[in-house]
DNA sequence: GTCTATAGGCTGATAGAC
DNA sequence: GTCTATCAGCCTATAGAC
């Protein structure tokens, strides 16, 4: 139903399509990175686009599929685990930042994605990221029905933390260039640390209301 | 040294490609918008943006410079207020929310140069963000010391309030296209509600910490 | 599976009439 | 200041040799 692999050096060079091609779409734009520049980064023949994905659009949607699912598809996985609402939102925020280590350009090319209205995004992608959206949803509606979280919209809240870390992410590789330049100001801050800051930050934000003074809850 | 304005209409047709360039850039990124296209959106001849801006790119470094300065030249007004730092964050967040009101497409056009590694970025737009970066820090700087916020890196926290701001507007229209496909599974979170609900959740997360139980602070 | 050559479309830029 | 006409360059796609 996808080619069936036959050769071996097939594979490689179709994968090596789809990684120079995440690459170049996150830092370019879909219109911006030429089937040509794919095509060298790959160390492949531009010709062999068409014929593995039929076409620019082919590889881009591949990428969106491809790359997409098995990622998101891990987080599902989060889903399962009963434990405290904290504990599985600071464990879905390091597992974010692993997907991002493992696959860097990922974020900004999706977040690309989602700025040119998500023109590329068929039905199959878009269940993938609903599904991701869902996990962290579901982890916080958990989370305040059982009072181990303040009483936040559990939607609005999902907005801000996939938000937080999002714009971390697509943003450090600017961050990194303008530091080498010596044009940042201040030193650039590493992802492993942010990502404990930010954990942090939000159960924090979560952390049930203590007792306002003079008003008492049950319990 | 610009131009020295003379006719009336010619003021609009800069201004009308200013805007539609805004726009386009923002949805379909530098490479993606034709200079024909903007044209017919700014009801303006193609030949008007090479007149007026010597061509593509210096219209898009117009831009940045002249849609960018007034703006961000007005959160340098926040810097003045002496106030509570969790007060002026929440009207830094406020002000966001309103400049975002009156340019839509400003902050996915920042954020695309963002992910483009900062190309078009000259040493005087680097200067207007780095001046908007500062007014956050400076309040959440002022915040720790003076103890009314707890004790966060200023420059991660700054990274965390702008990330959950621009990830909410600039991923806002494609939600609204999805919710009016009915492809959202859920209702469409309104900007203000999302802007009053991430002001409180930074108010939260920044709180001092309530004494441990069993240490004591003061009162 | 890989590559070269080329067709055909679109884009940015600009000369020159008004 | 505005517009039409035009052109060179780049880009995607693909036919066909190996």
């Amino acid at each position: 139903m996808k080619g069936s692999a036959s050769r071996k050096s097939s594979v490689t060079t179709r994968d090596a399509l789809l990684a120079a091609g995440t690459r170049l779409f996150a830092q370019r734009g879909f219109d911006g990175a030429s089937l040509e520049t794919i095509a060298r980064l790959a160390r492949a023949n531009k010709a062999m686009i068409s014929y593995y994905f039929g076409g620019k659009e082919g590889l881009y949607r591949a990428i969106l599929a491809e790359t997409l699912e098995p990622v998101l598809r891990r987080t599902e996985g989060l889903r399962k685990v009963s434990r405290p609402a904290p504990e599985r939102l600071q464990t879905f925020i390091f597992y974010f930042a692993e997907m991002v280590e493992h696959h860097p350009d990922l974020p900004a090319m999706i977040l690309r994605e989602a700025l040119s209205g998500g023109r590329h995004l068929d039905e199959r992608a878009l269940g993938y990221f609903l599904s991701l959206f869902a996990v962290v949803r579901e982890i916080l509606e958990e989370g305040v029905r059982r009072k181990s979280l303040r009483k936040v919209d559990p939607f609005l809240t999902h907005l801000s933390v996939i938000g937080g870390l999002v714009f971390f992410f697509v943003t450090h590789p600017l961050r990194e260039r303008l530091a080498r330049e010596g044009r940042l100001p201040m030193k650039l801050p590493a992802p492993d640390a942010y990502v404990r800051h930010f954990a942090l930050l939000m159960i924090h934000a979560l952390k049930p209301e203590a007792h306002a003074p003079g008003s008492r809850t049950r319990r």
